[in-house]
DNA sequence: CTTGCTGCAAAGTGTTTGCATACAT
DNA sequence: ATGTATGCAAACACTTTGCAGCAAG
């Protein structure tokens, strides 16, 4: 018998069972703060969050937890410049975001998600990734695409 | 009296002293280390190529310099995933290499450099900055677009 | 001379690891 | 029952900071 998978409610536990892993409490507590949140959460912010709930949960754990979770490709983690990686769960498992990119403020370390002319990025980034995988016999799983600058009010500010 | 900048061999005097910094021996060890070089240097890698010239300079030094010229745009800064910051002069610095972008290979950390395909990119990334500055009244100064994969050893090593 | 720059040592900080215990399957 | 997952504390590794002396302009 096949159980559900994917979409809807609980991805994850047949596809933690499917590789091997457990779900545990503490797993199903990061992956609901993550499937919460919209923003960009350090491992710190989501264990303080997981914390609330469950007080006995360490900040190990979470490191951990999100270590397999980017393993899996069910989390990816970005370097924003702020010194602490942030994470957020993959297209595919959560609905909240679809497929979008940054646009990072070098100054106050905001990031903005922005999915406009995603479309026409992917044509061509489909393209590229093409090219690329021939040229080099690159195996491309994966493309990271950001923008830096300054942002609303820090602009404002350098006035 | 103006004094040559931009291309040519030091364009770094000028431009040090134009912003009030002074041109150290330190500081000139560091570019030409950087210039010297095509490949994405860590501090420490930059450190110890130094030290072969001039063994007094510290590593502290060089945190600084890399830092003093990232804020002047003459280095980039990366993160490849290898848990240490990686540095390339800027283009307009140097001349080994021109507009690239990187493929990461997420297992062994290679980095390759690549330009093919920039300028069809370099079309929709100035559509998509402009769109983009526009919505956001972000001041776009800079992109980052990485692609990550497994590189043609890894890949033979997966099998 | 003035003030920025340097080296050293020490501190800082996000992240990782060792190990005994707890728990999912 | 078996082997994975956890929490705590300690270790790590890269990077930053304090400070007294040095040197570029």
């Amino acid at each position: 018998m096949r159980r559900r998978c994917g979409r809807g409610q609980n991805w994850w536990q047949p596809k933690f069972a499917g590789c091997g892993y457990r779900m545990t409490i503490p797993r199903r507590a990061i992956l609901e703060v993550l499937s919460a949140t919209d923003k960009h959460l350090s491992a710190e912010d989501i264990y303080l969050a997981v914390q609330k709930e469950y007080p006995h949960v360490g900040l190990t754990t979470v490191y951990r937890t999100l270590e397999l979770l980017a393993d899996m490709g069910a989390v990816f983690k970005f370097d924003f410049g702020d010194k602490r990686a942030r994470y957020e769960l993959a297209e595919g498992f959560q609905e909240k975001k679809g497929h979008h990119h940054h646009l990072v403020c070098t100054r106050c370390k905001r990031v903005i998600d922005y999915s406009e002319f995603i479309d026409q990025e992917k044509e061509l980034l489909e393209k590229t990734e093409k090219g690329l995988m021939k040229k080099y016999n690159f195996s491309i799983e994966n493309h990271l695409i950001q923008f830096y600058g300054l942002c609303n009010q820090c602009r404002k500010k350098t006035v």
